[in-house]
DNA sequence: TGATTATTCAAGCGACTGCTTGAATCATAG
DNA sequence: CTATGATTCAAGCAGTCGCTTGAATAATCA
């Protein structure tokens, strides 16, 4: 017999399910929530091997979350649609809110004293408004060319000793970076703090902000 | 070295998604986000055999979907929270946008016709208020009486041509089931179309209407 | 206590995954 | 047309997954 629909259904679910299942597959998704890029690209990126890179894409493809096309003799893959941003941030936000091993890993990240919750994206808007708090987006330097919040400054971990004499020890600092898989916002903000400055992340990344329908400033150092 | 933060993060985020990425744990999640229940039972409802079952559903609480507790020689299983339920969700609107099968199954499902957009949750209850709506719970009798919506009538796809004669030509007929997975409303609505009544879906299942906090009425047949 | 019922454990199997390697394809540039 | 660069294909290997089977635990009941 063929397989009933009911069947049919839940193995369509499940290869959907299983594109997000592999480390590597959720590497290249939060790439590609930054920005469309090249298979070669987002090899050298994410630290694939480029055939792996490519199966992996390849994969992602069938299950309907990225498309891909040709330009020149390169391969431009991109996400589908927004609402395989919002599957990414809930994906983390169950495993934060149900596995203990997760948490561990965040709030190790973050030194002695806890973080503060992250500010809200709406608040950010109002806090930016009136001028009472310094943005960071950290990213490298190519993603923030591609696109970031207007008014951010960008700023690697490794920058960002650098930068703190220029920063208004008053103000408050927020900081973000890709999404809900990317730790620099973490670690950013743990540095600032040790560092006795008041910082907090900004709840979501750049890809959670586009997909809001917010104001992308693009193009190079601000 | 002791695997990078970010990598141990991605495999517990690969974690979870892997819990959703196998048919039989889909259907398993289908029937708790009906209700809580002990493993026997959801191995006959699923028609996995017991041990099978227990294993998947090991697998669903490593992942942080599912927690269990003991009640006499039974063990009870049950959603951790409503998290779970938006990600059953998410899976299947994105492979119903993505996915050419999966449009290609479910229109199969409603006949020669187009079936007519769902009703939202919302919508559905001003129309139950104004009574010029018939709603229709399409489950079995055990899951209909573990909880429904006020006001529904209870029949499976075998009752309802027997039903038929008693229902309203005139008025709306609106169906639902499980969830996200759950053909059954689709089903109900084609043959309802078939007789020439005008029927359509709920936008969402039973769990769906209950993570909104609406109404619930438990016990015995409508 | 021993018998019963519900669940979990442990081992084994065939199938599938993820990764690597090397060759094949495809589009452009000379 | 041939050469080059970017991507994909194909084969192979170690490791994992899903399922089955039969035994081992737990909690109740007579």
């Amino acid at each position: 017999m063929p397989t009933s629909p009911k069947q049919a259904l839940l193995k369509e679910y499940a290869l959907v399910a299983q594109a997000l299942a592999a480390p590597a597959r959720l590497m290249l998704l939060e790439q590609l929530a930054q920005t469309e890029a090249a298979v070669e690209t987002l090899a050298r990126k994410t630290g694939l091997t480029v055939a792996n890179a490519s199966q992996h894409l390849q994969q992602l493809r069938r299950a309907g979350l990225v498309t891909s096309r040709r330009a020149g003799k390169a391969v431009i893959y991109r996400l589908r649609d927004a609402r395989a941003i919002a599957l990414m941030g809930l994906l983390s936000a169950v495993a934060e809110a149900n596995l203990a091993q997760v948490t561990d890993i965040l709030d190790g990240l973050s030194g002695d004293a806890p973080a503060p919750e992250p500010i809200t994206r709406a608040d950010l808007v109002r806090r930016l408004a009136q001028g009472t708090v310094t943005l960071l987006d950290i990213r490298p330097e190519d993603e923030f060319a591609a696109g970031h919040i207007p008014g951010a400054r960008n700023a690697t971990l490794a920058d960002l000793d650098r930068l703190l004499p220029a920063l208004d020890p008053e103000a408050e600092i927020v900081a973000y970076c890709r999404g809900p898989y990317c730790i620099y916002a973490h670690q950013a903000v743990a540095l600032l703090r040790n560092r006795g400055f008041n910082a907090r992340r900004m709840d979501g990344g750049l890809p959670e902000w586009r997909a809001d329908g917010r104001a992308i400033l693009t193009g190079g150092q601000s």
